[in-house]
DNA sequence: CGGCTTTATTGCGATTTGCGCATTACTTGG
DNA sequence: CCAAGTAATGCGCAAATCGCAATAAAGCCG
């Protein structure tokens, strides 16, 4: 036979509020229900909980001793269920997502801004990291959201293209390149480039996308991150080749960054979600923002 | 709408077992229900929590946060139930009966016996105490039952005969009375009689038979308890009329116990239980027990 | 790559459960 | 002894729930 919740649940109210009709009124039935619910339970028990007359209800001794958990149980239900309810219905909840660093501080804000306005008290948990470990993060639910850019394909990873932009070259204002409107990839011959690693989803895209057309370029340094490479140019040490969003035009004084053409290539930033999984109300919300403006 | 519990017991289930088929094996429905039962669940409260293809289960996001909280209500639930049931079928529990002290010694015990042996592990605890007091713990609700003598009425109360023991003489060997095989109460002029306070329902229900036959008596020392008495007399304060059982014969050598007749004045053990209060299964089980031997 | 197996979902009919209304039964206070 | 208040019951209806059979979808394996 099935465990009775609604039976539970009457017992409680009958016996917090001492009969039958203020309990079948704070339950929204009527008295009729609740004496069958209660019936039932006793009977599904083989036990009396309330000893009933028309003129009181009173707890039996075993109703005292279950009481208690009872009230426990019934509490812990409304709780729990109160709870997804309003996750459901306020997109109430918190919420991970992953994100490289350049987005984190370029595309990320203004939405998360947005987002706060929306749904305030939703904790963001954001995890910056390289587009490879952004990428497993979402494969391996660590993150609800991923924003990076394409790397390796996987069948349960779904991404959404969010926007583009071209990867631009960077130098001291005092830099012989640096009066031109545009560069050009052969003009990078002897420009002491701070490269990317190897490793990085940023350097195999780059590298990819220029061996197709023939140019190669070679690195004088190498670092793994491009907020590192922006410190050496602008230290001096060199120049880079970056993607634009990695500083804003006159953001830092003394630094120049400049079109590069012929051709213009674009990285691509994407929008990570894993297949087949659903999203919170919390990162549905989210992501719904992400979209919208793009 | 209705709190769905049969839907969390699924979701848990499911969760833990990896599969609605599983699941259906171990709550002994088909796995159709059980596919009801979730997507009823998802749709009140307007989510998912399971993401679920043909080939496998996995939980959500919601669902993974969910299930702690899931898996405490049900375990909860089932166990709170499962005391219950078990109360009801073998009559667990534990009991609280009051007792007049003479009893507690005296009846009790066989019957105590008898209940431990088919109802291990049940605890008793006994409140001995006074006639008044036995009452007024059974009227309270302190006590599920009451063995003593007849106070004063009560609508509440129900009382049952239990047995009758006739009031007896107690002296010591040494006394002149202590070789007849029966006394008279004319015999009692200079007995040095212990007599129990007045406040004791044993005293009162003496006095009031011993008035009703024209027959009075005086005490030269006056104590609260039965076993006071008892004491005295051994020590050679006096003598004492007290109820049969008070000391059974040969208990207590050099103390004798002889019959008081013309007339032969009884008192009763009654058994008090609340009237309209059902008794929990331990209890009713021990009530059985104490009126099978009559 | 196409059939095969496995597993969840859906359509449907039958049963059960649960509810409310109206009425009854019972207790108590005046 | 009557009146007021409260729980229980008879009855009929509505909805929920279930199981069976058929369907759909996803990976496995030859």
């Amino acid at each position: 036979m099935k465990i009775d919740f609604d039976g539970i649940q009457a017992f409680v109210a009958i016996a917090e509020l001492g009969g039958f009709s203020k309990a079948a009124e704070q339950l929204h039935v009527t008295q009729t229900a609740l004496t069958r619910r209660v019936q039932k339970l006793e009977s599904y028990l083989g036990l009396r909980l309330l000893d009933r007359t028309t003129r009181y209800v009173e707890l039996t001794v075993v109703g005292r001793e279950f009481l208690p958990q009872a009230r426990s149980i019934v509490s812990e239900m409304t709780n729990a269920v109160g709870r997804l309810k309003d996750m459901s219905r306020n997109a109430k909840g918190s919420l991970t997502i992953a994100c490289i660093p350049t987005m984190a501080s370029h595309a990320l804000p203004a939405v998360m801004r947005r987002y706060t306005a929306a749904y305030p008290g939703n904790r963001i948990r954001i995890i910056d990291a390289s587009a490879v470990e952004v990428r497993n993060a979402v494969l391996h639910g660590q993150a609800e959201l991923g924003i990076g850019i394409p790397t390796e394909r996987h069948p349960d990873l779904q991404e959404t293209q969010m926007l583009e932009e071209p990867y631009m070259f960077f130098c001291r204002e005092e830099h012989p390149l640096s009066r031109q409107k545009s560069i050009t990839w052969a003009d990078l011959r002897e420009a002491e480039l701070i490269v990317i690693s190897g490793l990085s989803a940023n350097r195999v895209f780059l590298d990819y996308q220029l061996a197709r057309r023939g140019i190669s370029i070679a690195g004088a340094y190498e670092v793994q991150h491009l907020s590192t490479a922006i410190g050496l140019v602008a230290a001096g040490v060199g120049t880079a080749i970056l993607p634009s969003s990695t500083l804003e035009d006159g953001a830092r004084p003394g630094l120049c960054r400049i079109p590069l053409i012929g051709p213009v290539i674009k990285r691509k930033i994407t929008l990570l979600r894993r297949r087949n999984a659903t999203l919170s109300p919390a990162a549905s919300a989210f992501h719904a923002l992400l979209i919208e403006r793009e």
